[in-house]
RNA sequence: GGUCCUGUGGAGCAGUUGGAGUGCUCGCCGCCCUGUCAAGGCGGAGGUCGCGGGUUCAAGUCCCGUCAGGACCGCCA
């Protein structure tokens, strides 16, 4: 007999069927019983006039086969009965919290330290599909674009690319390190392929022990040749954040927030005064996020704001400054519900730009050979962007903290499990 | 790295000026029960109040230390 998922049962009324997955629930009446089946699209009722016959605890794996029978009482509108149930997997021991209430009771760090159960709830689980179509979506969207996937290293030799901390390891008795950022490879791949992407994890070292923050995390990555300007970087994301949503929608039946053709986008300068931040600010706050965030509801009923500028101070040396104010970046923020979810931009493409950078920022050009090749061998005009994707899938679901959209989060205090 | 907060049966919480391990919602076990929908009713079990020290006649409560966890900031996606 063929095993059928819960969400078929409507389809086959009166037929013996098998269905299988784990005890939800278990309601004991007098007369007859109910056992809730959870499998992975839903769940399914079986009736049981004797209830000896059951004697799975919750979470235990068990196969039912049974009959099909149309009930206007059944939740979905069919059960099954006459049931021979069979128990792959017995659970007996005591679960460390209730399973089968509509949302997980536990606090965040109990369901963590139990991932392997907390998961399996309904509403964990359609975190990872919901963040699973976006990706999907990301794929989908940019090879319609030309954009080519690409694997870049997560060891890497060089610790210097940005301020941020970086993780070192033992690689044979020499420093290496994890890859906070595939931004030169994708870089040079540019050279190769013109447009690439890149779904992978990097690595923080930061001691950020925030709801937005994970030590690593799943970064969308792209980076596109040719372009004239930031301009079309952003056109291409816009379109991309797009694409994601659509296929979270198509895939899951998640309701998500239009993403208009056009993103209002604001300078950094203008960014400040909108949040009542001091002019002379370096960066936007959080609470100036949260502020900027309010501002695009409120004045373009825009869930999404791009900002546009940032000094180029506070950014990395391969940041190509803005032709018509060289003290500003020809780059900027996305920021979905008040929160920076993506950073972008336009990078050098010259040779002696990245001399010059590199030498101002006090850098030594031989720790950067491999990367520097690129540009003496030439390289077009170009730039990318790089989405944080918990972030994104956390504020798209109104998750409080990016651990509750990832299966096994990594944060100062958690290597596991 | 900084500031602040929290540790009380399996989960989530309350516990007042210091006065008996007291209480709530749920889970678990037993019994009852008109087909339940997070079922309902009655009863029961389950505790080193994170740990160590101090103050006091008396500490879950106040003080010090320590461990664990959380929120926010810096930084970033």
């Amino acid at each position: 007999m063929q095993r059928i998922l819960s969400t078929e049962l409507a389809a086959h009324p009166y037929e013996k069927v098998r269905v299988e997955g784990w005890v939800h629930r278990i309601r004991r009446l007098k007369s007859v019983s109910f056992l809730i089946v959870r499998d992975a699209a839903g769940l399914a009722q079986v009736v049981l006039t004797d209830p000896a016959a059951l004697t799975a605890t919750e979470e235990s794996v068990v196969s039912v086969e049974a009959t099909v029978t149309p009930n206007a009482q059944a939740p979905n509108g069919v059960e099954l009965t006459a049931p021979v149930i069979h128990v792959h997997s017995a659970v007996d021991v005591p679960l460390p919290f209730e399973m089968h209430r509509p949302e997980l009771t536990a606090s965040l760090p109990t369901q963590l330290d139990h991932a392997a159960l907390a998961l399996r709830h309904p509403a964990r689980r359609a975190a990872l599909r919901i963040s699973a179509a976006a990706v999907a979506g990301f794929r989908a969207t940019l090879e319609a674009h030309r954009f080519v996937e690409i694997h870049t290293p997560k060891i890497v030799e060089s610790a210097t690319e940005s301020g941020a901390n970086v993780f070192e390891l033992d690689y044979f008795g020499r420093p290496a390190y994890l890859a906070q950022s595939p931004q030169f490879y994708k870089q040079l791949m540019v050279g190769v392929l013109e447009r690439v992407f890149e779904v992978g994890p990097v690595f923080r070292a930061e001691n950020s022990d925030t709801a937005r923050h994970l030590t690593q995390y799943t970064s969308l990555d792209a980076e596109m040749g040719f372009i004239d300007g930031h301009r079309d970087v952003m056109a291409m994301l816009t379109t991309t954040v797009a694409g994601m949503f659509a296929e979270v929608t198509e895939r899951t039946g998640y309701a998500t927030p239009e993403v208009p053709s056009e993103i209002p986008a604001v300078h950094f300068v203008e960014a400040l005064r909108i949040a009542g931040a001091p002019a002379d600010e370096p960066d936007l706050a959080p609470a100036h996020e949260r502020a900027l965030g309010e501002w695009a509801r409120r004045e373009h009923g825009s869930e999404f704001v791009y900002v546009t500028g940032y000094p180029m101070r506070k950014r990395p040396f391969y940041t190509h400054p803005d032709p018509d104010e060289p003290s500003y970046a020809s780059g900027f923020d996305l920021l979905f519900r008040g929160l920076e979810i993506v950073t972008a931009g336009r990078r050098l493409h010259r040779h002696a730009d990245y001399v010059a950078a590199l030498s101002a920022a006090g850098e030594p050009l031989a720790a950067y050979q491999g990367y520097l090749d690129a540009f003496r061998y030439g390289m077009p005009p170009h730039g990318g962007w790089a989405i944080g994707l918990e972030r994104l899938v956390a504020r798209l679901i109104g998750a409080a903290n990016v651990r509750e959209v990832t299966a096994f989060p990594r944060d100062p205090h958690r290597v596991a499990p």
